[in-house]
DNA sequence: CTGAAAGCGCTAACAA
DNA sequence: TTGTTAGCGCTTTCAG
């Protein structure tokens, strides 16, 4: 019984009349080929419309033309430019992508790179969910070409792409400053994050460099910065007199926690955010922010990932290190 | 010569001294096995960090566990949201999700079907691009499972997921009238899309019902919405006294146009946009907007395409219709 | 319970 | 220039 499947080489072959390799040979447009075959084969490719197999292709040339990319969410507008760049990275080069979201779990991470390894990734673009200590390259086969963004694995062999966490927070640090703010509170999430790590340290170069006590407000997660906590961290014996937000949901949770507590952004307190976004500008008054260049990020983890693919996996690690761009609006003290 | 490539079946069969088809019994947990073969085994693929090739799996088994997902941009949150959502849901059974992003270009859109369908997509998700006299239906096999979501396709015989864009329009539309808005302007991109043509009918029936004139303003797409244009709708002989912007792209436009124009939003205008988003409450005044449950439409995609899945192509199309939120806060002329 | 052999759709030696 | 013959890594009749 023959099945009612789609068209496969073989039946193109039959149906053309030659065999097997010639409709092979059309197929991949290779050189030797009688003319008036290729013409033949193409016309019934064309009738019975035929689709190559990639899978089948792929297990034959070991490989899959596909790259994985995982990210902790995929909600984020950050990491939603990420991907997208990628994406059209891995599409000029005839490459698809398979991402994955892992909520910042490591554990949901692993797996989703188990799943990914054994579909045959040619390669991985990951934004690590915690960097440190991690594991992840015990289980990442160590042919694979990987590229780590925004959060780089530590003492890991892998490309990766960062921004200048350190310098831009310490800039941004010091512009509130130079605004006559002395009690600058830093709020951030996930302390044990590199990202986190890092800009909390260029926070305390210029508080210190400035002769000014650094003063870290930072949560196990996200979920804990409630406006009670904020209160209590702000409104202390020696009130805050401007707030430096670690990321963007930290931004957020700040600023609606700010209005709960009836504080004024501008008048009873500044503020600085790590991470620009839409509507910013918007705002009463406008964010100031440290702008990331998140597509930017992923145009440049494809961009080293395709570059490693042709290098193999030995020669040293490449990183990259994007500059950030102060976007100076109101919320910091500066008037327009 | 041997090949330093991962271990395979085989490799794992000849280091426990069983054949291959044992191996395989093993590696599929069937149940005709000796324990003791089965435990060897066991021991063997750990020892050798085994792991099965899904893509030879998936020729023999005719299936991918991949399903494809195409969206006009990944860096809107709406369909970040969305991805999301499909991404999870697909995880959940087992299958991974190829993404892409199409721009908004129906040619882009078809060669990335093309792509995806080589590859063996076991299904496919799509917020088409163009929706109406649409030609995608030629080129998707007609026994692929699809969804489309967001914007429907005309005449096809795909499961659906939309929202209630004529009913949350028109409601919306209503809630200006009731604040004593006569005026009311609704602005809009790419009128060929059912999306935004059911949200101007929706409008529509609202102003005739009312009695008051409709007034549509809409370009052929996002980019030519700028201020000067809008200034030119807003300010004729019949100064608008409300704006009704029908998504996302439009109410950014809107907002910066009026800002350039000088215009405060619930002193000299009203506006109200289809689309909620981060921040629209932060707003002074805070926006008030049609939420759509993005994640929710992702779910359901996901939801029907493996009931697709299942029942197979023949079974008639099913459409899931959500609603949306009609989200009161200032810029309508309501008061907190 | 186990294994030899065939084959999923395609490509690549190797002849012819 | 062409076709034959082996596989890629896995599953699966179908005999032992």
């Amino acid at each position: 019984m023959k099945k009612s499947q789609a068209p496969t080489l073989v039946d193109v072959a039959r149906e053309a009349g030659v065999s097997l390799k010639t409709a092979s040979r059309v197929l991949n447009e290779s050189s030797n080929v009688n003319e008036k075959k290729v013409a033949r084969v193409q016309a019934v490719m064309e009738r019975l419309g035929y689709r190559p197999n990639e899978l089948a292709r792929g297990l034959k040339a070991r490989k899959s033309e596909a790259i994985g990319m995982i990210v902790p969410n995929l909600s984020d507008p950050f990491f939603g430019n990420a991907v997208k760049a990628v994406q059209e990275g891995a599409r000029a080069k005839g490459h698809v992508v398979i991402v994955s979201s892992s909520g910042g779990y490591p554990d949901l991470e692993r797996s989703e790179i188990e799943t990914m390894v054994r579909r045959q990734i040619d390669g991985l673009v990951i934004a690590p969910a915690d960097s440190c200590k991690n594991n992840l390259v015990r289980i990442i086969p160590s042919n694979l070409p990987v590229v780590t963004f925004d959060e780089p694995i530590q003492d890991a062999r892998y490309d990766s792409v960062t921004i200048t966490n350190r310098e831009s927070a310490r800039e941004a640090t010091q512009h509130l400053l130079d605004h006559g703010a002395r009690r600058i509170v830093v709020v951030g999430a996930r302390p044990y994050l590199h990202t986190c790590a890092e800009r909390v340290a260029g926070y305390r170069e210029a508080m210190e460099g400035a002769g000014h006590t650094p003063r870290t407000c930072l949560v196990e997660h996200e979920n804990m910065l409630t406006a009670e906590w904020l209160k209590s961290q702000i409104l202390g014996k020696k009130r805050a007199d401007a707030i430096f937000s670690l990321n963007w949901v930290c931004t957020m949770l700040t600023l609606h926690a700010l209005r709960d507590l009836g504080m004024e952004v501008g008048r009873d307190i500044l503020l600085l955010s790590f991470d620009d976004f839409d509507l910013a500008d918007m705002l009463t008054p406008a964010l100031s922010a440290v702008a990331q260049p998140s597509e930017k990020l992923g145009a440049e983890a494809i961009r080293l990932l395709f570059e490693r693919l042709k290098s193999g996996t030995e020669t040293s690690p490449r990183s990259v290190v994007l500059p950030t761009r102060l976007v100076l609006r109101e919320s910091c003290g500066c008037r327009r």
